[in-house]
DNA sequence: AAAAAATATGCATAATTTTGCAGCGTAAAT
DNA sequence: ATTTACGCTGCAAAATTATGCATATTTTTT
C-alpha cells in the first residue's frame, strides 16, 4: 500500500510543475521512485480533484482544485492556527489539543480539507482525535496536516510517543 | 462569424450546468441554435480557459477558471461598480465614464477579465475607451461587461447612440 | 476590386484519458 | 483455518479530446 504516498507526491509535483499529460506524470513519478500505470493515475487524479486545464500558454496542464492550492489554506488559517496547542501521536492515532471550546471549529476545518489520509475526526471541547486511514503512516498524516495548516509544525511543539 | 456568440453561450452553459463531455456540450449548443464540431469546441474551451475536472460526485465536468466564475466578479466589484457613471456606444467602440481618477483602476479591472470580446482598453483620468474585437457586436460587449461587473447595467443609465 | 494575409472551421486521425473486468492482497467474519 | 468482503491495481478496450491539414471565411493590402 503506497497509495497515500503516491497521492502526496502527485500533489506536490502538479502543484510545482506544469504537467501536461498523465504519461509525463508517470515519468516524473518514476524519478521519485514511484511506479504505477497511467490508469491508476487517472483514478488518483480524480480522487485529488485534479483536472486538465489550459495553461495559458497554448498548452494544457494538470491543476489542483482551488481548495487545495492555498486559497483554502489562507482563508481560515489565521483563526485556526493559534488555537492549536499541541499534537500527540498515540496508538496509531493523533490527538490534537486546542484552546478550550476550539476543538469543534478546528476539526471542521480539518474535515473540510477532505484529505485522503484522514479517515475521520472526533472532537470534544478542547481535544480532537484524528483517525488515519489504514495503511497511512503517522508521518504522512503530519505531512498532510502541514498541508492543511501551513506553519503548524513550526509553531507548536510536537509530543511524540512513538 | 459567430465565434463570439458561441463562446458566450458555451460559457453560460458550463457555468450553469454540469457538462461532462464535449459531445454533450455539442448537443446543448445545438439546442441553443449553435452548430459546430467537437474539434472546434476543443479549441474554444481552451480559449476560455475551461478544463475538465472532477465534479465531486465521481464524474467529470467542464469548469471555467476561477477568474471567470464570480469569485473574480465578487472580489473587487464593490469598489469598482460605484465609480462607473455611464456607458456610451460610439463608432463601434464603447466609452465608459467614471468618477475622476477612477478610469485607471476600472480599466485594469476590465482588462483583468481577459475577455475574448474586448481587444483592449485605453484609460484617461475619468474616461475609458473599450475597443471590441472585430466581429463582436456592441450587444455582445454589453453582455460581456455585465458578466465582468454584475449589476452594472441595472445601476447605470446607458446612453446609446446607435 | 483583386490579391494576399490572417483567422476560423471541418474532417480524419492521432493522442490521451476513462472504464470494465480480473487478479491480488489485506482484513474481518464464520 | 477457510471464507467473505473490500479496496487497489494492471490490462486492454472504449470513450473522449487534441491536432495536422485542407478549405472556407473574413480582413487587410495593394
Amino acid at each position: 500500500m503506497q497509495k497515500a504516498e503516491r497521492l502526496q507526491i502527485i500533489e506536490k509535483i502538479i502543484a510545482g510543475e506544469d504537467i501536461s499529460s498523465q504519461d509525463s506524470l508517470l515519468q516524473r513519478l518514476k524519478e521519485e521512485g514511484i511506479e504505477c500505470t497511467q490508469a491508476t493515475l487517472s483514478r488518483n487524479l480524480r480522487q485529488l480533484g485534479a483536472g486538465r486545464v489550459p495553461d495559458g500558454k497554448g498548452g494544457l496542464k494538470y491543476s489542483l482544485p482551488e481548495a487545495m492550492k492555498g486559497t483554502y489554506a489562507t482563508i481560515g488559517t489565521a483563526q485556526i492556527l493559534p488555537a492549536v496547542i499541541d499534537i500527540v501521536d498515540a496508538k496509531g492515532l493523533l490527538v490534537i489539543k486546542t484552546l478550550p471550546g476550539n476543538a469543534g471549529n478546528t476539526a471542521i476545518y480539518i474535515d473540510g480539507a477532505n484529505r485522503y489520509e484522514i479517515a475521520g475526526t472526533i472532537a470534544g471541547d478542547d481535544t480532537i482525535l484524528i483517525i488515519p486511514r489504514d495503511g497511512v503512516t503517522n508521518q504522512q498524516v503530519h505531512t498532510c496536516l502541514e498541508i492543511i495548516l501551513p506553519g503548524l509544525h513550526d509553531k507548536i511543539k510536537i509530543i511524540n510517543n512513538s
